[in-house]
DNA sequence: CGCGTTTGACCCGCGC
DNA sequence: GCGCGGGTCAAACGCG
């Protein structure tokens, strides 16, 4: 891997300076053992206890954790942030922090050399100006207790940890790279990782229906967000090892293409929660860190959340899996559908659809919002391609190779409150409910009997939580943030068993 | 029966 | 104009 990594890196500067916002955001999930037999902490006190000098791989993917999709048209969950970035934050430093909403200020920012935000990944040689992790062009409205990646990858990326100052929430060190590890992968301290992302962005190309009958045009002027977030690879992992992140959407898989270049095959998934719905996903693997997946969210949902109805059609398999984990984290080996989700479950994403449905969602300019929730590492890049152009598509794998590496995490209780904080809650026109009233449907969703909760909380779930669990913080704080989590509540189930042959194939096209 | 995945073929954008 | 690579289609098939 890092000799590929070194290859992908050499001659490329990681954008320079056009690196842009990218968050971490991430957290404890369900502990699990990754490839590499790499145990992670699964929660919030696990992550706390983990040796800050201890850098880890990039975490599993908790077997039901997902990037979520709760928030916006992507299906992002983040999309509730809105557009964060949207003030000028260009100056970086003192400026920065200064403008800096609330949620960032608690992040703990480090000014680093040159006024810009040390801890960021320095795109574009550390410090100050190049690249960033966060593009300090706009304005970063992070969740309170998100914390940048330490000394950042590209400034520093040592295993240390920031733990915000002012957040009474324990942050969790996220098991980064450490500099030692960037260096291997050839990245040099003004290299972002996160750069990637952006390079990501700039240079995907872009799903969307052919010229000829859809009209819509490929490649450009498409909105897409892109998430990065580790993969599911224990239980939520088919038996070759193909993991796919289900959300609160109803996805349909229409094809799979290898990507040259990478091991790694693209599967191609469209919403299947509506007719007529453009709303894609690409889901590949990170070439360099096959515990991270990166998901890129196309097009809209013309629909709210799933119905009923609609959502269930076809789950069944993938819910009454013969694991009987009632949840969809992947349960059966058969499990077809990854992304559907019980239809209990389902009731309590309508609810949340009332806010998700109605975010904005294309930006007009590259931002990025990672952010980290206690159960998985997230990174999530929203944009609206201005264009295509071959050197985007040169970056463009680069960019998800590093991804990982960036992401941030935050303590999602608090990142959740900001998701449904105020000011990020969505505009719901014709909608009275209020974020109070949101969770408080969580509350009573918590309460019902059939509760999605219990599907979340499956067997393989909770079996691949670490027993120990240095559950410092309780198991009831514990069950309180995931009530509160809607992440927790996403699937992170397999796909159908048959697509086993996914990464062995890889030869269409 | 309806939904999903698989997968070969086709189409299109882009670079040369 | 050609070839490559990526994205989508759609038939075949599996599953509950």
């Amino acid at each position: 891997m890092c000799d590929y990594f070194l290859q992908r890196m050499e001659g490329d500067q990681a954008g320079g300076g056009d690196l842009t916002d990218i968050v971490r955001a991430g957290g404890a999930m369900p502990g699990n053992n990754d490839g590499d037999g790499t145990s992670l902490p699964s929660t919030a006190a696990e992550w706390q206890l983990q040796p800050a000098d201890q850098p880890m791989l990039f975490p599993p993917a908790p077997p039901s954790a997902s990037p979520g999709t709760g928030g916006d048209v992507f299906g992002d969950p983040f999309a509730g942030l809105g557009d964060p970035f949207s003030s000028d934050y260009s100056s970086g430093g003192p400026e920065f922090l200064e403008g800096m909403p609330d949620a960032m200020a608690k992040i703990g920012f480090e000014a680093g050399p040159g006024g810009g935000v040390n801890g960021c990944v320095g795109g574009g040689g550390g410090g100050g100006g190049g690249g960033q992790m966060f593009d300090m062009s706009r304005k970063p409205l992070l969740p309170r207790g998100m914390q940048m990646m330490p000394a950042g990858i590209g400034g520093g990326m040592g295993p240390r940890l920031m733990q915000s100052s002012l957040s009474p929430i324990p942050i969790r060190p996220y098991p980064a790279m450490t500099a030692g590890d960037m260096v291997k992968l050839g990245i040099t301290p003004g290299q972002a990782a996160g750069c990637a992302i952006d390079a990501a962005i700039g240079g995907m190309q872009m799903s969307s229906p052919r010229n000829n009958n859809s009209g819509i045009k490929r490649r450009k002027n498409q909105a897409r967000k892109v998430v990065c977030i580790p993969a599911p690879t224990t239980a939520g992992s088919r038996p070759t090892g193909e993991v796919v992140p289900s959300d609160l959407w109803a996805w349909r898989k229409y094809g799979q293409k290898p990507i040259k270049g990478s091991p790694h095959p693209r599967g191609y998934y469209r919403c299947s929660s509506s007719k007529g719905c453009s709303a894609r996903k690409q889901v590949e693997r990170s070439r360099t860190d096959p515990n991270m997946l990166v998901i890129t969210y196309t097009s809209e949902h013309n629909h709210p959340w799933p119905t009923q109805r609609n959502a269930l059609a076809g789950s069944t398999r993938s819910h009454h899996g013969k694991n009987g984990g009632g949840g969809g984290s992947g349960s059966g080996s058969k499990s077809s559908h990854n992304e559907k989700q019980p239809q209990n479950q389902n009731v309590k994403e309508e609810r949340k659809d009332h806010r998700a449905a109605e975010t904005t969602t294309a930006t007009t300019t590259t931002s990025t919002v990672t952010t980290t929730t206690s159960t998985s590492p997230v990174v999530v890049k929203e944009e609206t391609l201005a264009g295509s152009s071959s050197e985007a598509q040169a970056r463009d794998q680069r960019a998800m190779d590093t991804v990982a590496g960036v992401l941030h995490q935050v303590d999602h209780r608090e990142l959740m409150d900001h998701v449904f904080s105020e000011s990020y809650r969505p505009m719901i026109p014709g909608s009275g409910q209020h974020h109070e009233d949101f969770f408080a449907d969580f509350a009573d969703l918590a309460e019902l009997e059939s509760d999605p909760m219990s599907l979340i909380f499956s067997k393989e779930y909770m079996e691949a939580r670490p027993s120990g669990g240095a559950g410092d913080h309780g198991g009831q704080e514990k069950a309180v943030a995931k009530e509160l989590d809607p992440f927790d509540m996403l699937d992170w189930s397999t796909t159908s068993s048959t697509a086993g042959s996914t990464f062995e194939q890889g030869k269409r096209g």
